[in-house]
DNA sequence: TTGTAAGCGTTATCAT
DNA sequence: ATGATAACGCTTACAA
């Protein structure tokens, strides 16, 4: 160490480094040190020491692609709790298509071997891979798993987006405004899975709780995977047919798509039919009529993650799965008549 | 090293690690070395080895706020080029406000610490803090700057979005459309400045390159801050009486906030006023008319900063500055009549 | 109150 | 072709 130029010895450096615990260090050495440390320009160096301590404050954070906005936000809000706890993030994209498997447990181990103290792994709609999670049971290493639905128990912390939660606020707003035949337009059948089935489940609840029948011709889960906004274009005669006199989109593109649709059938929204989406994407703000949407809260959801892991990390049982919040943003496309 | 456990020397170890370079192992030696390594479930240490060979892989990114989108893209672009050659992100997100300055020094500091092989700084439109990228001059490091408007010489690498040429491409797009009194409206006068300077610039070079004269009734600098979206409400009205035929805007919240307007006053878009906007944010595609604007490639420039700090780790010298390309993104709001 | 010395897991140099 | 040994910059018992 370059400071003991400064005529002392490596402990007493050290020792000032770390801010003197048991006040061992003379004024007059401290003084001779910090003056050596600025005259050296001397900037301690982090790696050496983690490697020492074993403890590297930072965690990795892996996203299947930090593209769609969606897992910014949760970075974002994990960020600025572990940012508070001096924990850095080390950013470690998934790419996306066949190799994801394989892309996703390389990247566990290669974050895992830069000694990261612990992970955060968000996942999207795809099919989850269990597989791609062995090198973490294997290193024992405390992660938070983010949207990641499976049916094995797992040694880790979970935290999920509140779907379900956002199905049934969406139904209570419609049915207190006096909606009672309420559409809803979701995913493929057959892919229904995960968060999607979340949100059709909460849909289901909400009707149920308000005592509404469940109708088969109001509900569309579409045959093949399709652009979520031409599914609202195409879908929005129909469900105006089947006498809906309300719906609930998966998204808000669809809710996009629908919106978009009505105003060139010249129908009235919301008189005619009112509109929740699912997301609350900035663009609900500018279209005609204002979109009301549920917001998923996914900053808030990212800090759940965070706190939770941090936690883990000090040594405590963690009280998993959290479930993240949702809020309901009432704007003119479902306001009272 | 635990491997010696082959029964060889860590020496054989490591350069089995790194690919035996000189094919100076056996395959025998070898071959138990990879045995060992399985069975004893052997990650290699990441940090040691950085520790050893005074580079880390990692390149630490600096945003004031991944908040808005904006950052986001440009990171992401930079990741993708950067995890070609193998180097991983080190976030190091600086707080907004009054503690700017303070923040961003104290976090290029952080990530000079941790050894990063290079830095990306990302700068919004606030006033640059010239005293924050001291460390950065002192240690020397390999940076890239991005969105940086600054007097002085740099030791850095430079990319520069291309805001004037966005500038320019709205009013070519325009004129070619037939429109000869194009209106502008900005950002306030006093606080003109860096990139919001370089869109003005943009539209004062297209419409003399088009010879098209400069009309002061036709450009609108707001005395104070204010909603942009708002902002294009109020001046909506304005901007038609001046006797525009299209108006371009700083940004798409502006833009939004003048289809608006026009709406409610049920003025003709694009036949009485045309209107560009700024950003092509996702919004852009479902307002109504869907509004056309020009697109930042952010990704693009994200790219381009991470292979200038590339080429400027290899040693070379960088061709620098650099300048984004941008698109214009033609939509309803000012198609042909 | 201060100094000595060992050790963290690698790579690199030099013998063998 | 392989092995011993030093070194990277720090923390931390323990000794002085």
């Amino acid at each position: 160490m370059v400071a003991e130029r400064a005529g002392v010895s490596l402990t007493a450096v050290s020792f000032v480094l770390n801010g003197d615990p048991q006040g061992k260090i003379s004024d007059e050495t401290k003084r001779r040190i910090l003056d050596a440390m600025a005259e050296l320009n001397y900037k301690p160096n982090l790696l050496a020491r983690s490697m020492r301590t074993r403890k590297t404050q930072t965690i990795g954070i892996i996203t299947t692609g930090i593209a769609s906005g969606w897992f910014t936000k949760i970075v974002l809000g994990a960020e600025e709790v572990l940012q508070e706890m001096k924990y850095q993030i080390l950013l470690g994209s998934v790419s996306q298509g066949s190799t994801r498997v394989k892309s996703m447990k390389t990247n566990i181990e290669l974050l895992l071997s830069r000694q990261v103290d612990g992970l955060i792994i968000i996942t999207g709609s795809e099919p989850q891979a269990e597989e791609a999670l062995e090198p973490l049971v294997d290193a024992g290493a405390p992660a938070v798993l983010v949207n990641y639905y499976s049916e094995r128990e797992l040694p880790f912390g979970r935290v999920y987006i509140g779907y379900k939660e956002a199905g049934f606020k969406a139904i209570e707003h419609l049915y207190k405004q006096g909606r009672r035949r309420i559409a809803y337009l979701g995913a493929p059948k057959e892919k229904i899975s995960g968060f999607t089935r979340e949100i059709y489940e909460g849909y289901l609840e909400g009707l149920k709780h308000f005592s509404l029948p469940f109708l088969e011709e109001l509900v569309w889960l579409p045959k093949t995977e399709i652009d979520h906004y031409q599914m609202g274009r195409k879908l929005a005669q129909e469900v105006l047919e089947a006498g809906a006199d309300a719906v609930y989109c998966l998204n808000d593109y669809i809710a996009f798509g629908i919106l978009a649709e009505l105003n060139r059938l010249n129908i009235q929204v919301p008189r005619q039919l009112a509109v929740v989406g699912n997301d609350n994407i900035e663009a609900g703000k500018f279209v005609e009529p204002s979109l009301t949407s549920v917001d998923m809260m996914l900053e808030s959801c990212g800090a759940k993650a965070g706190e939770l892991l941090l936690t883990m990390l000090s040594g405590e049982k963690p009280a998993s799965p959290l479930y993240g919040s949702v809020e309901l943003i009432v704007r003119d496309s479902s306001r009272a008549l």
